[in-house]
Formats: structure tokens, C-alpha cells, sequence
DNA sequence: CGTCCACAGGAATGACGGGCGG
DNA sequence: CCGCCCGTCATTCCTGTGGACG
């Protein structure tokens, strides 16, 4: 048994400690890197603010305003205008004294239509049971109390897409209807949904109920970007600690891909958690925005692939096996091949075939379905990472390592 | 022009483990 | 601690389908 030397890490620690208090760090204030941050000023953004803002206006006049629905891909600003916008509401709520409550819920992170409704339960201080109540009965509770103390409610629904994906559209449906049954008190709701073709899986019932107004973010341009990132840079880091290439740099990469501004932030903090690490003068460069680039994308597929349950690694494992596109038979063979190697059960091919799709939605697959005529339709298959990254990953896991 | 391949992918159902209220 | 409900993973059964082949 070892016995560890304790003043060894005293002195290792006080270094790291007093490095982070010492005053020249090049991080100040963390807070403005994040890209939940709500600035004061949203730049760029200054049309949807005005719209959204119209559309709310009602609620001043005691009355319900339209629904809303907000489009456009991720890091666009659809979530932060939203809730800049909703907050100075509900501050001018307060002075005018009205009835107004907000309730925001990302329904991705909720995961369920139940915790959906707890969430605007929450908003009205209606005690709901985490469990043991019907949907429909949790929703007549909610409108009882929203009837009975004529609240106002302004009801966010962030990534509504994926409610709607994953549990249809009864519940909108319901809140849609529900907002006619009360005179006294309403609900309306903001709809932020990353998916543009959403609109396909609503009825159309809910759907002319939903979008009675409509907004569309469109992605930030680089120099947009570029300005934003300018923006948090003040706030955040120590004055002259930052390279205005390797702002750029951010803002390009960030930019290349569709204007997505929480990735060029993500990116700027992590360059700038790597500048601070390391030894010497603390300056923020475009190498350190490099080696970030490279860190997010090996830690995105490496928690992909390590998050993988058991059965879909192998599902991996036999595509990569091939090193050119193949069919789901192909693939289907070569998988049950390697369960009876390892000796682990071998599940359907509609399960496999499950199994790919999920593969493919993770972006570690791609395929397509093609018709062979008289050889049937069948879906052609390739990987889209190498069998080296993943060999990296899969040797930490003990039943599939002896296939490496 | 109909057939039929080799699957895709939806619906219903079951096995299993975890969390919660009583 | 028990029963209950829920979500997840998987199975079974099923219907649908583009186009080469005969």
C-alpha cells in the first residue's frame, strides 16, 4: 500500500488555488460565456423582439394575445429572445399589478407530457404528485385554478417539435381547446420548435390554433457572429487578453456550419478554459480556439459511442466490419456472427433494423433505402466514422474488447 | 403488366427494473 | 416492504413498396 505524500498535493494545490485567485486570469467572469446568458442586449435580434413584443402587448390590456410560434435551427436565439422578451413582460405585469404568470418548459428536458403540465402546474403554485394522476385529470386541475383566479398565463414551450415527435399532438390539442373554455383567465402559448418542417405532424386543427402568428429566426451570419462573441469578450475576459483572430476564428467555425451562436460560444469558452490552463502569459490565441475545435468533437462522439448501449456497439462494430456500403442483410449476418463469438443473444432483424435507424439519427451511420427491383428494396448502409475512433472507445468496454 | 424480393417501419404486446406512495 | 405505475428494450405480427425480371 502506497501512503500518499500529502504535503506533495498541498503544494500542487495551492498552486492551482492561487492561480485562481491571482488577478490576472483571463477569465473575469464566467457567467457571460455561457450561452444561457441573457444579455441586455440582444443584437440582431432587434425585428423579433419588436414582433414578439407586439404580440404579447395585449396581456398589459388584461386580455389573452395570439399564439405564437417561433422557427428556427438551434443557437438562432429563438430561446433567449423568448425569454428576454417574456421577462420585461411579466416586469411590467408586476407594476401594472395584473394576473400574469409565465411558465417556461423545455418539453425535451422534461421528457413527458405529465412533467410538461407539472412544470405549468408549477407556475400557478398548483401542487401536483410527481406520479399517480392522469394526464387529462392534471389538465382539468390546471384549468380549474387557472378559471378560478383568472390568471393570464403565457405558457413557453421550447422545443415543442419533440413533444410533438415523441407523444403527438393530444396535448396541444387540449391546451389549444382548453384556452376557449375559460372566460375569465387564458393561456396562451409560445411554441419554439428547432424543426421547420414541424408543422407536418400537427393537425390542422391545432395548427391554426397554434400559429396565429408566426416568426422565423434565420441562422446569424459570421459577422454577426463575430460581434456577438466581440460582445461576451469584453464582459468576460480581462481587458487586452484576447487576440481578435482568434474571435474570428470562432465565429468563422461556428459559422461554417449553419450560424449556430451556442456553439460559437461553447467554442469561445473552451478555447479560453484551455488559454487559462496553460502556463505563461494567458493570452487567448487562435491555436487554443484549434485545439478547443478539435476537444468538442472528440468529446461529442466519444460520449455518442460511450453512452452506446451493449447491443448497438456491435450493430456498429459489424458495419465497420465492412469497409464499403452494405445492405441491412449484410450487416444482419455479420451481427449474429459476432453474438455467437462473444456469446451474447442475438435479437431480431427488426430490432437491427431499429437499431441501425437509431445509429443513424446519431449521425455515426448514414443509409438510404434502394429499391433493386427484383432484388428487393433494402437500405444501403455506411460509417461515417473510422474503426480507429471507435476501437479507442469500445477497448474500455470488457465484452466487446476481445473483438478488437 | 403482374410478380415478388428483401427489406422498411408501424402497432400491439410482453419482460424487466426503478421509483413512489401507502 | 409491497403493490403500482412508468419507461425502456425487445419480440411478434403485420402491411407497404420500387422496380428488375419474366
Amino acid at each position: 500500500m502506497i501512503k500518499l505524500s500529502e504535503n506533495n498535493y498541498d503544494e500542487v494545490l495551492d498552486l492551482v488555488f492561487n492561480k485562481a485567485l491571482s488577478d490576472n486570469n483571463l477569465i473575469k467572469e464566467h457567467m457571460y460565456l455561457r450561452s444561457d446568458y441573457i444579455p441586455d442586449n440582444l443584437p440582431f435580434r432587434e425585428s423579433q423582439i419588436i414582433s414578439i413584443g407586439q404580440s404579447l402587448s395585449p396581456i398589459l390590456r388584461n386580455t389573452k394575445c395570439s399564439n405564437l410560434l417561433l422557427y428556427g435551427k438551434t443557437g438562432t436565439g429563438k430561446t433567449v429572445v423568448a425569454k428576454y422578451v417574456t421577462n420585461k413582460l411579466i416586469q411590467r405585469t408586476h407594476e401594472l399589478n395584473l394576473k400574469v404568470r409565465l411558465a417556461y418548459t423545455n418539453t425535451r428536458i422534461a421528457g413527458t407530457s405529465y412533467r410538461v403540465l407539472s412544470n405549468l402546474a408549477d407556475s400557478i403554485n398548483l401542487e401536483i404528485p410527481f406520479t399517480g394522476i392522469a394526464v387529462g385529470e392534471v389538465l382539468q386541475r390546471i384549468i380549474d385554478r387557472i378559471s378560478q383566479n383568472k390568471y393570464i398565463i403565457i405558457f413557453v414551450l421550447d422545443e415543442i417539435d419533440y413533444l410533438v415527435k415523441t407523444y403527438g399532438d393530444n396535448l396541444l390539442y387540449e391546451l389549444t381547446r382548453s384556452s376557449d373554455k375559460f372566460s375569465p383567465g387564458s393561456l396562451s402559448i409560445i411554441g419554439i420548435s428547432n424543426d421547420l418542417q414541424f408543422k407536418e405532424y400537427l393537425d390542422t386543427r391545432v395548427l391554426s390554433s397554434l400559429s396565429e402568428e408566426e416568426l422565423v429566426f434565420p441562422p446569424y451570419t459570421t459577422e454577426e457572429l463575430r460581434a456577438i462573441l466581440e460582445q461576451r469578450s469584453k464582459l468576460a475576459f480581462s481587458k487586452q487578453t484576447y487576440s481578435s483572430g482568434a474571435i474570428n476564428l470562432c465565429a468563422a467555425l461556428a459559422g461554417s456550419e449553419h450560424g449556430d451562436a451556442r456553439r460559437a460560444i461553447d467554442l469561445l469558452r473552451i478555447s479560453a478554459e484551455i488559454a487559462e490552463r496553460e502556463e505563461g502569459d494567458n493570452q487567448l490565441e487562435e491555436k487554443h480556439v484549434r485545439i478547443a475545435l478539435q476537444k468538442i468533437d472528440r468529446d461529442r462522439t466519444y460520449d455518442a459511442l460511450n453512452s452506446l448501449p451493449l447491443q448497438a456497439k456491435i450493430v456498429l462494430l459489424s458495419v465497420l466490419y465492412f469497409d464499403s456500403t452494405i445492405s441491412t442483410g449484410d450487416v444482419y449476418n455479420k451481427y449474429c456472427d459476432t453474438c455467437k463469438k462473444i456469446g451474447i443473444e442475438i435479437l431480431t432483424h427488426r430490432r437491427i433494423s431499429g437499431l441501425l435507424s437509431e445509429l443513424d439519427l446519431l449521425g455515426l451511420i448514414t443509409g438510404s433505402v434502394i429499391s433493386q427491383g427484383r432484388y428487393g428494396r433494402s437500405k444501403r448502409i455506411h460509417a461515417l466514422i473510422s474503426f480507429q475512433t471507435v476501437k479507442e472507445v469500445f477497448v474500455e468496454d470488457p465484452v466487446i474488447s476481445p473483438l478488437l
